[in-house]
DNA sequence: CGTAGGGCGAAGC
DNA sequence: TGCTTCGCCCTAC
Protein backbone atom coordinates (compact mmCIF):
# COMPACT_ATOMS: atom_id res chain seq x y z
CA UNK A 1 0.00 0.00 0.00
CA UNK A 2 1.09 3.40 -0.95
CA UNK A 3 1.58 6.51 1.31
CA UNK A 4 -0.92 8.47 -0.36
CA UNK A 5 -3.46 5.64 0.19
CA UNK A 6 -2.57 5.39 4.06
CA UNK A 7 -3.02 9.36 4.26
CA UNK A 8 -6.26 9.20 2.79
CA UNK A 9 -7.49 6.89 4.61
CA UNK A 10 -6.48 8.21 8.06
CA UNK A 11 -7.58 11.33 6.66
CA UNK A 12 -11.27 9.49 6.16
CA UNK A 13 -11.37 8.82 9.85
CA UNK A 14 -11.45 12.51 11.07
CA UNK A 15 -15.21 13.43 12.04
CA UNK A 16 -16.89 16.91 10.88
CA UNK A 17 -15.82 19.50 12.97
CA UNK A 18 -12.68 18.11 14.01
CA UNK A 19 -9.27 18.51 12.24
CA UNK A 20 -5.49 17.46 12.11
CA UNK A 21 -2.19 18.96 10.79
CA UNK A 22 -0.20 17.53 8.01
CA UNK A 23 2.45 16.55 10.35
CA UNK A 24 0.27 14.93 12.14
CA UNK A 25 -1.12 12.98 9.66
CA UNK A 26 2.00 11.77 8.00
CA UNK A 27 3.58 11.11 11.94
CA UNK A 28 -0.27 9.01 12.16
CA UNK A 29 0.98 6.54 9.13
CA UNK A 30 4.33 6.34 10.90
CA UNK A 31 6.22 8.97 8.93
CA UNK A 32 7.90 11.67 11.11
CA UNK A 33 8.45 14.10 8.45
CA UNK A 34 6.29 13.48 5.71
CA UNK A 35 4.41 16.74 6.11
CA UNK A 36 5.29 18.08 2.34
CA UNK A 37 4.17 14.94 1.16
CA UNK A 38 0.79 15.02 2.62
CA UNK A 39 0.37 18.40 1.34
CA UNK A 40 1.11 17.22 -2.16
CA UNK A 41 -1.06 13.95 -1.83
CA UNK A 42 -3.77 16.57 -0.87
CA UNK A 43 -3.10 19.17 -3.94
CA UNK A 44 -3.28 15.85 -6.30
CA UNK A 45 -6.39 14.18 -4.34
CA UNK A 46 -8.12 12.14 -6.54
CA UNK A 47 -11.08 12.09 -4.54
CA UNK A 48 -11.99 15.67 -3.58
CA UNK A 49 -15.16 15.30 -2.66
CA UNK A 50 -14.86 12.22 -0.78
CA UNK A 51 -11.15 13.56 1.00
CA UNK A 52 -11.90 15.90 3.51
CA UNK A 53 -7.95 17.93 2.82
CA UNK A 54 -9.76 21.44 4.35
CA UNK A 55 -9.95 19.06 7.67
CA UNK A 56 -6.14 19.42 7.81
CA UNK A 57 -4.43 22.52 8.78
CA UNK A 58 -0.63 23.68 9.32
CA UNK A 59 0.89 23.03 13.28
CA UNK A 60 1.03 26.69 13.97
CA UNK A 61 -3.00 27.19 13.60
CA UNK A 62 -3.22 29.23 10.36
CA UNK A 63 -5.09 26.89 8.22
CA UNK A 64 -2.85 26.54 5.43
CA UNK A 65 -3.66 25.97 1.84
CA UNK A 66 -6.23 24.82 -0.48
CA UNK A 67 -6.20 23.22 -4.11
CA UNK A 68 -9.45 25.59 -4.74
CA UNK A 69 -8.78 28.74 -2.38
CA UNK A 70 -7.89 28.97 1.05
CA UNK A 71 -11.44 30.39 1.06
CA UNK A 72 -13.61 27.79 0.51
CA UNK A 73 -11.25 25.98 2.51
CA UNK A 74 -12.54 28.29 5.03
CA UNK A 75 -15.97 28.30 4.42
CA UNK A 76 -16.04 24.25 4.28
CA UNK A 77 -14.49 24.25 7.61
CA UNK A 78 -16.89 27.44 9.12
CA UNK A 79 -20.39 24.95 7.80
CA UNK A 80 -18.74 22.32 10.34
CA UNK A 81 -18.04 24.54 13.14
CA UNK A 82 -14.71 25.75 13.11
CA UNK A 83 -14.07 29.44 13.06
CA UNK A 84 -11.40 31.25 11.28
CA UNK A 85 -9.72 34.53 12.23
CA UNK A 86 -7.11 36.15 10.79
CA UNK A 87 -5.96 33.18 9.03
CA UNK A 88 -5.86 31.53 12.22
CA UNK A 89 -8.12 28.07 13.50
CA UNK A 90 -10.23 29.44 16.69
CA UNK A 91 -9.61 26.81 19.57
CA UNK A 92 -7.47 24.77 17.57
CA UNK A 93 -6.19 22.75 20.47
CA UNK A 94 -9.25 21.50 21.32
CA UNK A 95 -10.44 21.27 17.78
CA UNK A 96 -7.60 18.78 17.18
CA UNK A 97 -8.45 15.51 16.45
CA UNK A 98 -6.22 12.64 17.80
CA UNK A 99 -5.83 9.17 15.71
C1' DC B 1 16.55 6.51 -13.59
C1' DG B 2 17.41 11.42 -11.94
C1' DT B 3 15.36 15.46 -10.36
C1' DA B 4 12.30 19.12 -9.15
C1' DG B 5 8.63 20.43 -6.50
C1' DG B 6 4.90 20.55 -3.07
C1' DG B 7 -1.67 22.98 0.59
C1' DC B 8 4.80 21.81 5.58
C1' DG B 9 7.78 22.38 9.93
C1' DA B 10 11.09 24.18 13.00
C1' DA B 11 14.74 27.16 13.85
C1' DG B 12 17.11 31.48 13.00
C1' DC B 13 17.10 36.56 12.28
C1' DT C 1 5.59 39.01 15.25
C1' DG C 2 6.77 37.80 10.50
C1' DC C 3 9.81 36.50 6.82
C1' DT C 4 13.76 33.44 5.19
C1' DT C 5 16.35 29.24 5.02
C1' DC C 6 17.08 24.65 5.24
C1' DG C 7 15.53 20.01 6.01
C1' DC C 8 12.33 16.31 4.86
C1' DC C 9 9.94 12.36 1.98
C1' DC C 10 7.26 10.84 -1.85
C1' DT C 11 5.18 11.38 -6.40
C1' DA C 12 5.12 12.69 -10.99
C1' DC C 13 7.74 13.91 -15.07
Amino acid sequence: MRIKEKIYKKLLQVPSGKITTYGELSRSIGLENGQRIVGQIMKKNPFPVIIPCHRVVKSNGSIGGYAFGVNIKQNMLLKEGINVKNNKIENFENLFFKF
